[in-house]
DNA sequence: TCTGTTTGCCAACACCTGTTGGCATCCAGT
DNA sequence: ACTGGATGCCAACAGGTGTTGGCAAACAGA
């Protein structure tokens, strides 16, 4: 049995995961310090240990991601590429978990294999029902996560300025024909 | 003036900038350490310091990039974006400066400010000379940027396996009409 | 009310970090 | 041959890191 009960101590260990993925987030895997977290969290950081036994596996813990994709075969197929598209920025926006493991699996091996799950399992299977070729899957969702990350990465960690400062609607009109070609075209 | 005549040093200060050039291409910017490097040196820490000055100065001095861009202009304009994604995958691969301030730019603020002065100085003056109203460059710059990036991201850095094993000509020929829309397209 | 477990904090360990000062050694210019 | 600076290594500092063990207080079940 994974699940028992609730615990006294739950609040806790939820603050503490709150706390690491926001450190996470903002300071990468080695400059977010255990000792910080629990400062964060207001608790010793010896908590931390005790509740996730290592930086590591509390990264691991922290770190767990959903892209909620729509179901592709339900959408228009000429506007997969924009509505992904717009799914995908307003996801990044609303939760960063991806932050973190974008900033962290740049140097953290732990995060990098969490970064190739999410767009392997969460993606891959999305593009294998609607590319004309299912066998070319993976690559399409390759190009398309290469194009998404890099988005995020100059939008929200290097802060190219016209990127950065780009509104998500112009976004989505650039990014969107790009992502429908790496779904369906040629 | 700052060219002296030659040191004898300048072979140890030579071999330093590549050793520095390669641990923060392979550990990013907190996990290299300065020992680490000064041992790939086969020298003291210390001469790290008294050469370079700090750490975050020895960064600077080792993070110099030049794209080493073709000029737009002498290209077949139908081409351009093929033609460039192939020299930025090119110059990539033969040079681990860029991986350094990848790996370093999501953490490190010096090595994110030399990677957007890359990309705003070398490659947006190219980009406005071609593109249909230069004052979209700084734009078209940025969304290459963020493919160019991307692309990097998750084949050197991340290895996602679909991404990492294709081959130089497979990659150019899917990022090319993508850059090619982001230089003139719309 | 007694008892055993849970929750929490404190203090400390062992290690690693960037960085500094001192002391030999080598070499170039006179 | 002498001297002053350049080159290099050693040892150490001060501070930060993940991690551990012990002890007090709070709680839950009897």
């Amino acid at each position: 049995m994974t699940s028992n009960r609730p615990r006294r101590s739950d609040a806790t260990r939820a603050a503490i995961l709150d706390a690491a993925r926001e450190r996470f987030a903002a300071d990468g895997y080695e400059r977010a310090t255990i000792r910080a977290i629990a400062a964060d969290a207001a608790i010793d950081p010896s908590m931390v240990m005790r509740y996730y036994g290592s930086k590591e596996k509390l990264f691991a813990a922290a770190a767990h991601f959903d892209l909620r994709l729509p179901d592709f075969t339900q959408l228009p197929l000429e506007d997969t590429g924009t509505l992904l598209a717009r799914h995908v920025l307003a996801r990044w926006a609303g939760d960063e978990t991806l932050f973190a493991l974008l900033r962290a699996g740049v140097t953290n091996e732990t995060a990098a294999e969490r970064m190739r799950s999410i767009f392997a399992d969460q993606l891959g299977p999305q593009v294998a029902k609607v590319c004309p070729d299912p066998a070319e899957a993976p690559v399409r969702a390759g190009l398309i996560s290469s194009q998404v990350l890099g988005l995020a990465l100059c939008r929200f960690v290097l802060r190219l300025p016209p990127v950065a400062e780009m509104t998500e609607d112009e976004a989505v009109r650039w990014l969107g024909p790009t992502l429908q070609r790496y779904l369906v075209g040629y």
